[in-house]
DNA sequence: GTCTATAATTCGATAGAC
DNA sequence: GTCTATCGAATTATAGAC
């Protein structure tokens, strides 16, 4: 009877090296998955998003993307499940929080980070899609409200200013970036840094109105 | 041979009162259809809303609505082919500009109005449809830009402005209405027409920066 | 005017060969 | 690990009976 034990040291280096390239390619593989399913949720959002189109996208069959992330569901969690590695402004002046802050979004946005296109992927499924919308209740919860606590004079008033900062960093997402709307999508990220910069700053240290 | 003309007097009555009938309930179905549509996407988008979902809640069979709106982009474009008839703010006090068009805002998406849910169903729907973020485009050139131009004092500096004004205001829908991150969602009409109409009162009356 | 029946696609998911 | 083949469900749209 032949037990593994047996096998010559080629023998046993040649299975060694299968597996270890079939691993390498099984982790290439997930990694290709995930970019295309990115981009795919990134431009159509979730429901018109195909697993059909993201095999394609990453130049596999269909079949693999069942193997490796179960159902559609689960993909488009592993693709959102990220960092936003939001900064830390607590040494930066207070007067240039906001415009701080509004600069470190646009460079995600524009630059098509990771981060930025998460974000990106999250607006345009939320809208139609609980799951998403979900999400992006709890990277609001999660991310954004601990990220400006530090920033932030009366913690009672922590919420609420945090939820007038979202209502208008969501809204340059969409009509910038989503919808392109064509003065805001043309405006240089200077000016925008400098205007919406003003608004976020008002939200974050300016007395609230009653 | 019978022609039409050799029908009786109660004959013709007889047919008439058919006919009004059978049109008055045309009109009855194609409102029908037309509310359950923009009911439906409103909720769901364009995507998600079946034909057969918007039948059913209609009362009437799914082939009916092929009939009477052809397509199923055409039945979108029906429902969403509105005059949103934006307030005319040129009699108000310039410094309440802001504060106004929220509340005039605010008081159609909450209440739920004909042209507060067809806002909802394009900001719904333009994130993942190329034809609504056209119809989201259109009616910001078509539209706001018209209604705000006699409050600009430069208009040159008119796109811009209002650019920023609808970064502000889509951002607010999305959050409050459509999001509803809570402390957006449950902060009291008041205190948003007061907060984020300072935010709009800026944009449209304040020095713009580079 | 309204409905039944069905054609024609498309998609998520599974079983199994290699 | 990867792919072929296919099932079952859902959807838009059409043809035609009543």
């Amino acid at each position: 009877m032949k037990s593994s034990h047996a096998l010559s040291e080629s023998q046993r280096l040649l299975t060694y090296d299968r597996v270890v390239t079939k691993t390498r390619r099984a982790i290439d593989t997930k990694a290709a998955i995930l970019a295309a399913a990115r981009a795919r949720f990134a431009r159509e959002g979730y429901r018109s998003t195909t697993i059909r189109a993201v095999a394609q996208d990453a130049g596999i069959d269909p079949a693999l993307v069942m193997r490796y992330f179960g159902t559609k569901p689960e993909l488009f969690a592993a693709a959102t499940d990220i960092d936003l590695r939001l900064p830390d402004l607590a040494d930066v002046p207070a007067g240039e929080h906001g415009e701080r802050l509004v600069e470190h979004f646009l460079s995600r946005w524009d630059g098509r980070t990771a981060e930025g296109e998460v974000l990106l992927i999250l607006l345009r499924s939320a809208t139609t899609d609980a799951t998403a919308a979900a999400s992006m209740r709890e990277l609001f919860a999660r991310q954004l409200i601990p990220s400006l606590r530090p920033l932030i004079a009366d913690e009672s008033e922590l919420p609420q200013r945090v939820g007038l900062v979202a209502s208008q960093m969501l809204g340059l997402a969409l009509t910038r970036s989503v919808l392109e709307i064509s003065p805001v999508a043309a405006m240089p990220a200077e000016a925008v840094a400098a205007n919406v910069g003003a608004t976020i700053q008002r939200y974050l240290h300016e007395p609230l109105r009653p």
